[in-house]
DNA sequence: ATTAAAAAGGGGAAAAACACCCATTAAGTA
DNA sequence: TACTTAATGGGTGTTTTTCCCCTTTTTAAT
């Protein structure tokens, strides 16, 4: 069997590092390089003979995040088999990634012979999954579309400058919106995510990732 | 020059494996094994010829965390050097990881290099700092005391009820005070929390483990 | 015992948040 | 085309929060 090429994306360099030691630990793959962000990968590939076979990508980071990144991979070089890897074990991150083109998603506790495994089965049948995300996944498929709480992108932007200590005033005017839209957006969100007030949607954003600490 | 000995303490297993990957690749250094939390390192460290020369903590784990830990083996084990390892760049934890008794402080996205150089560093001298770390402790000292932000067991409690959604008046009814003196509260918190309405508040709790999601 | 400081409580007013109602417009779809 | 739905925003009123400045009570210290 010939030695594959592995390409790491992930934020935190010593992490970056440390796992590409041990994937060239592996007997069948290689790095070929690191990069801190989407946007420095993109710029890589573009080198000729750069283009590995598989990409690890961390999903949160700054700059261009993991789904992002992976949607235009998906478009651009549909042949590099992305496998998502992070710590959110958030049914709605991990579908958002899978969505984007992901062939797999691995949480960073798993042991290594996992991830060797998961590169060898992305490699020979083009996806693996762990049993941990694909119970989330039948999960979250069970769970049908009218239970699923569905939050739309200018609702996320709402809460996240809720988060920032702003004013419904300040926020109508950095979403150039009025504040009687705002009044509306928040008072669904109360209803559709069956909390009391700003304090409860600011619970409801750290818990499950829209909002960053 | 002989071989020392490190021992990672990391709850993501994949991460902790792939640090030891990196570590083992360093000349001078050899990891003894990985353990999860504070808690199976105590319980690992028991053993026989089970003592390493360098412990390197991540600072964020369950069970038992890496400041409580480092708290534990500086009493019991005096000779083991701990090296914090941490997302963190937050100078409350950096100091209090440092008090406890970490001999230094790596940031999770410095370059492999500084890793062997802090190793190296730590067995030679007893201690190591990167810039970035020596900045930000020589910027906290500057900073008169404003790090010993106190908050008393009534004003934590008023937090948390906060935290939970509740309105002034029914805090005031729980916590038995009038809502004047819960007015009283918020408005001396606000100012010595520097925040600017009661989403800062919970904001600053949940940073500081004063409410737990 | 005296004094100082901290904790608790108060009055009043402005701003913001919250809770309902309903109207318009744009876009999608049967 | 007609019907539906989503997004936007207006009206009105209540409640809560926030921000002043102030007094009394309790606790701690000299």
């Amino acid at each position: 069997m010939k030695t594959h090429t592995v390409v790491i994306v992930e934020d935190h360099v010593l992490l970056s590092q440390a796992i590409a030691s041990l994937v060239n630990s592996f007997k069948d793959f290689d790095v070929l390089f690191t990069c801190k962000n989407g946007k420095e990968l993109l710029t890589k590939l573009k080198t000729p003979n750069n283009i590995p076979d598989i990409i690890l990508m961390d999903v949160n980071m700054p700059i261009l995040n993991g789904i992002e990144t992976t949607e235009i991979i998906k478009n651009e070089y549909p042949k590099i088999n992305v496998i998502a890897l992070s710590v959110e074990e958030n049914d709605i991150t991990i579908i958002k990634m899978l969505k984007a083109g992901a062939k797999g998603y691995l949480l960073k506790d798993v042991e290594k012979d996992v991830l060797e495994l998961a590169l060898t089965e992305t490699i020979k049948h083009g996806y693996y999954h762990t049993k941990d995300v694909s119970n989330i996944l039948i999960n979250s498929l069970n769970e049908d579309d009218s239970s699923k709480i569905q939050i739309k992108d200018r609702e996320r932007e709402f809460i996240i400058h809720t988060c920032s200590e702003m004013t419904y005033k300040e926020i109508a005017e950095k979403m150039f919106l009025s504040p009687k839209t705002i009044d509306g957006y928040r008072d669904n969100l109360f209803q559709k995510l069956q909390v009391k007030n700003r304090i409860g949607l600011v619970l409801y954003a750290i818990k499950n990732g829209i909002y960053k600490l």
